[in-house]
DNA sequence: CAATTCACTTTTATTTTGCAAGTGTTATTG
DNA sequence: CAATAACACTTGCAAAATAAAAGTGAATTG
């Protein structure tokens, strides 16, 4: 039997995470549904980052692909369609924590991290100071699984 | 005053993380240091995913510049440099085991990893099923300021 | 029912990546 | 000790990905 090419560039861990989703706007759509609650294409549109829509259609339909988000038709507007975490989405919760924990160490970040709230702040400081990210990883997913975000207001 | 203009598109530590790091190929190096060993421009240069010798240059240069990674010369042979992880290169470990870790849990990923020893496969699946993974990181940490890395026989 | 919103697509420009072939210096070999 | 090979790159060019700008058609709103 002839042997098929995989679609990857090898078979490491580390490389099949990042051919998956590891360019530069993947991991901010995901962010914008887990810390911001965000559901639709224009949502993602508005991000500060400024995504080019053209890419932003792509992105989605990539991770949609991979069975990382969920598109559903929104339940009263014909127009949208609503976006969210399958569990193997949910399951890259812990790696924007650990790139929130990363940042949140560094003198560079903290001084262009200015217009956070206090709140946000606090949180990227308990990220980057906490060993044993279970529990905040927890946190952040019962809030997604409950079809809201971590920083819904309460 | 005059605002200076940021190089980054946001102050989202997701998306500082992202411009620091997240092109395909630096935590692909960074790998090869920490679970590999690999010290030189030429051992990078032989990595499995075949990283292109200009793109391997300039991704060195950023990782270097950003201080992510360190560049000595080599102690004997003057034709070769050392590189290895500065605090803020070593503080990506917990992001490249929660890498390996989404990836270990997916079939697709283990339907194409064929080719690792049983070790490997052995700690892949412990990166996969731990929730707390301070311990696991730990033992890296030490590896790596050792001089050392993951998979060094022993 | 006209104007607006929405999720895209298309086109074209710019940037990044990839490939192949050098280059200069240091080390090794006969 | 001279020729050759190893090493860490650089350079030039092609291909691919990203970005910017301007549509498109369906659904909703005033």
């Amino acid at each position: 039997m002839s042997d098929e090419a995989s679609r990857f560039r090898s078979d490491c861990p580390v490389n099949f995470g990042l051919e998956t989703f590891g360019d530069k706007w993947s991991l901010l759509i995901i962010r914008d549904i887990v810390f911001w609650g965000k559901k639709t294409y224009g949502d993602f549109l508005k991000s500060d980052e400024g995504i080019a829509t053209n890419i932003l259609a792509a992105r989605l339909a990539s991770l949609e692909e991979q069975e990382i988000l969920l598109k559903m038709p929104h339940p009263t507007d014909k127009r949208k369609d609503v976006y969210s975490l399958t569990e193997k989405g949910i399951e890259l919760i812990p790696l924007l924590v650990e790139i929130v924990a990363w940042s949140g160490k560094l003198i560079e970040w903290q001084a262009i991290a200015g217009s956070g709230t206090a709140e946000q702040i606090k949180q990227v400081k308990r990220f980057a100071t906490t060993r044993d990210k279970s529990k905040i990883i927890q946190e952040i997913k019962d809030a997604v699984a409950k079809d809201s975000y971590f920083f819904a207001p309460r």
